[in-house]
DNA sequence: AATGAATGAGAGTTCATTCAT
DNA sequence: AATGAATGAACTCTCATTCAT
């Protein structure tokens, strides 16, 4: 019980830090100081600053997982079920926005971290699997373009969740817009099924 | 001569440096190491490493702000010209992986260094004339949405560029696919054309 | 029974452990994990990492004590009772190579374990009494000189013995020559006996 | 100048300290306390514990060298210039205690630091050139054996010499006899001569 | 008789920076 | 204008040991 909570504890905190400050800017001590515990007991649960780093990693992963699988999207038209995966998506990456740092911090390692986990690497990769049904079906009833395929439309459906945790800071900075300003929510959250129904629902121009 | 030469090497090292491993986990030791000079140097001109970094950032941002200005779409059609600046920005964007890079950077350390920045604050906001003349011609004749402004379509395109290099290596990791595999690229650099375009062109859905 | 058997195997392991790596140098995790009970138990049986190396020394000492006491040569001449000897600690100390190193390590101590002990303490310095007869055998009968005592003869047998494992590595390291290469035994073996009768048998050249 | 002169400080502390405690149980620490220096000046000059540890080795070693050079046997007997090779090692050993407790040190360690230095592994062999002629003339005028090369020679005045520095304390505590004992000196040093010219003076007595 | 969970103190090492010329 | 030498502060991690049952 005590165990538990405690390992949670941590982690919980060094999310907090690796998602503040990437994992080089993040401090065993600071994560230390605001726990409950001591320094000891990080290491004594997770061994090293980079096993802990994973284990956080792992757990922000299983949570979009999770809400990715949740999506109920059978009754949906494909078009309806892809604004509703885009919306959700959103909807995540913006209300959990160390996920996305986290992400940025992994990438700046090269995804050293993940590459070694293979439940974030199996269970994240099949996640892939709700948006192949809905393309299909749209490209069956003559409703999608048939050249885009599901990584595709993942690919621009978290490019554009992700760009606004990931880049807020600097947009903001430059255009003086809060990309999660909750007055623009609404709009961005309409926006991003507009895009990608719009997208799919084009015939394409290149090469025609 | 001898000086700026030396200072640009010490900054194109630098930016290598940063772009690789994030503020934190750069070494100004490493940096002086691949440099034809010293870590003393490095201190001479420019003091420190928020310094340094800042220098590298603002060299960067130049860079990009000058291919921003240099597309020349006024005498395309509204929608050639928005795919054009989505290509644009795309090609900039994956041929520049650093610039990416340092921008994630940056947004981990929350645009710390950027807000310092005059020159960049002021060039790249005024970079989104250009979209906002097009899309306001766009809008003129009907072809175009109204509730989407420049700085909308601006954060999609980047979204969609910035992804493919920002999010590389998780995807790849997870997916298997490297976005900015060649020969994934002409089709990708289509796809941000057909988005962009598609999404201007369609009706809102949301609030119908 | 179980009790006995886990204490000698936690001993076992731990006199490898403090053989290999000296004495603090050696981990007590590292013991704990090559047994077959827990990290927990070694301190319940051996109360701290002092005491466990005091244990282990004991044993040894107790070992070589009981080589040294069987050792037959009171039907031989006092030269080959010299040789005998001589032999029979080469034969030791080469073929349990262990002891020399826990000696090496208890020396670095300053043989602060040693002094702790009054079984090691009494029961070999009373194996000396062995070669306080032969040496007054032979001395009587006039085959050995007068001016070396048991300690001393002790001293050369020891040094020659010690000295093939105690200096093994950096020997190998700097000549190319293992000492305790088996082809060389015979030889290495042999030569211990020669010297020690030698010397005993030899007039004294110093102050002559 | 300031600068040999800190280096030359840390080496002198640092002998003292690995002398005393071994390897492992040496502590960086320490020798800094003991330093006019701080621990930083340690890893600035030496990079490592280990690597300050081989310099530490290789200064010792190359002084034990330069002993072994400086004897001059040109114009002695065969059996007097191994008396006098044997002496000056006694000298040393027994002068110069650090020596020989870095090297029982260094094998417990298995020669791990020694392996890595070209100095110590060139100079130090070439060491037994000066033994393999002395030994060659006394082969020659028929005083010596001749199944007993240089390096076995060198290795039985090792040994005797090594001893009494190596197994000083255990000895001491057993047997209550401190082989260091000044007046205990002129006697071990006759001895060792005795000892190494009556073996090779001697007629092998195994395998007759 | 036996043990899983927890830990205080200190280890070696790294980092951006400044001193002094 | 340019630089080699030096460094304080902080970092990640380890170790023998004890608490609590």
């Amino acid at each position: 019980m005590t165990t538990i909570t405690t390992q949670q504890d941590i982690l919980d905190v060094a999310t907090a830090e690796f998602a503040a400050h990437g994992f080089a800017g993040a401090r065993v001590d600071e994560i230390a100081a605001r726990t409950r515990t001591t320094k000891r007991m990080i290491y004594y649960y997770f061994a090293s600053k980079d096993d802990l780093y994973l284990a956080v990693l792992e757990r922000a992963y299983a949570h979009i997982r999770a809400v990715e699988r949740d999506v109920r999207v059978a009754e949906l038209s494909p078009a309806d079920a892809l604004r509703t995966i885009a919306e959700a998506t959103y909807d995540h990456h913006t209300t959990h926005q160390e996920f996305m740092r986290l992400v940025s911090t992994e990438n700046i390692l090269r995804a050293q971290h993940l590459r070694r986990s293979p439940t974030i690497l199996a269970e994240n990769s099949s996640a892939i699997g709700v948006l192949e049904q809905v393309i299909a079906r749209g490209v069956a009833t003559g409703d999608f373009r048939d050249d885009v395929d599901a990584l595709d439309v993942h690919m621009m459906i978290s490019a554009y969740a992700c760009f606004h945790v990931a880049n807020r800071h600097t947009f903001d900075a430059i255009f003086g817009r809060d990309m999660l300003d909750p007055a623009l929510q609404p709009a961005h959250r309409a926006l991003i099924g507009d895009m990608i129904v719009a997208t799919m629902t084009c015939r394409a121009r290149t090469g025609g």
